[in-house]
DNA sequence: TTGTGTTTTATTGCCTCC
DNA sequence: GGAGGCAATAAAACACAA
């Protein structure tokens, strides 16, 4: 034993099983493992068969006085061991553990739940009414010290574990969160550069329009003075052949309106005039579609907002 | 009945406190 | 240095399925 810690030898369960025997409970020396202690065991004749002295000393108890003759504490040992050759049996025999009645473990769990920790006191006092060793009683305890320990871990962990999973959604969630005020800030940022492009893509339409129109103007204009010339020269034109049956024929030198007939100029002015023919994006509030990839796409018509959907 | 896993009782060694 | 607590562990007792 460490620190030379002299103990009570064990087997007080056995004393009250025992017939007439009291127990003088006092090792004198610490056995090895190797070593079983052997009780001693000393007959006290006349004593209550649930009597015994209790660590050498005179306290002896009187498992009837306590409870009142229940005899439940204490195992059958009338059943098992019996008679001189049991007793003689049981000399011999090596100690073997006896487990403390249901009684006994109430008693001692009751006990427990009042305070967990053990008086020397109270240890003797427990002792006496149970009819055990003061060391039984003293291990009884740190065991269910040990026990209660244990469990106390488990709840811990239960409690922790519960709180680390709604951590976990609560993280998941946030994260999630995250996600979307990213996507949101990514969307603003290039909303903030794709909306000057708007005004520069207009103008960029503009004059390109603007350009294509002075073109055609400009051939319109060089076609007529060209046939001018042409008439000029001819001073009779050739008659047109009157001919009923042929009302798409032309002369050949008629300057042709199909190109640029009046309706077209008014289409090419309303194109240049109205702008709004051009479809952009109407952005909204929820509508978050990237912009084009370059100011280019302001080149083109766009017919349909679908597209500008559909195009990102 | 037996093998196996669990529970309970007890021991051992180390540590702290007084 | 002794008393007592605790962790680790041994071993007996017990429960239970096959």
């Amino acid at each position: 034993m460490a620190g030379g810690r002299v103990f009570s030898c064990n087997n007080t369960n056995s004393v009250g099983g025992s017939n007439n025997l009291s127990v003088l409970l006092q090792s004198q020396r610490v056995p090895s493992s190797s070593e079983p202690m052997d009780p001693l065991f000393i007959p006290r004749p006349g004593s209550s068969p649930y009597s015994f002295f209790v660590s050498g000393t005179r306290s002896m108890v009187s498992f009837e006085d306590v409870h009142g003759g229940n005899r439940s504490f204490f195992r059958s040992f009338d059943e098992e061991e019996n008679g001189d050759e049991d007793l003689d049996e049981y000399f011999h025999q090596p100690e073997k553990k006896r487990r403390l009645t249901v009684d006994q473990v109430q008693f001692l769990e009751k006990s427990f739940e009042v305070e967990n920790k053990l008086e020397p006191e109270r240890k003797t006092q427990l002792a006496k009414e149970l009819g055990l060793q003061p060391r039984q009683v003293a291990i009884w305890f740190q065991n269910r010290r040990a026990r209660w320990k244990t469990k106390q871990l488990e709840k811990d962990y239960d409690t922790l574990q519960a709180s680390f999973n709604t951590l976990k959604d609560d993280y998941g969630n946030l994260l999630k969160e995250k996600d979307k005020l990213k996507q949101e800030v990514l969307t603003f940022e290039s909303l903030i550069e794709f909306k000057p492009l708007y005004g520069f893509g207009l103008i960029l339409i503009l004059v390109y329009q603007v350009l294509q129109l002075t073109d055609k103007l400009v051939m319109k204009e060089k076609n007529n003075s060209e046939l001018s010339d042409v008439n000029t020269v001819c001073q009779e034109p050739p008659q047109k052949p009157v001919d009923s049956d042929s009302p798409h024929s032309s002369y050949p030198f008629e300057p042709d309106q199909s190109d640029t007939s009046q309706d077209e100029e008014d289409n090419l002015s309303k194109a240049l005039f109205q702008p709004s023919s051009y479809i952009f994006p109407k952005l909204e509030d929820n509508d978050y579609s990237d912009p084009p990839a370059s100011s280019c796409s302001y080149g083109f018509h766009v017919e349909d907002h679908a597209f500008w959907s559909s195009a990102y």
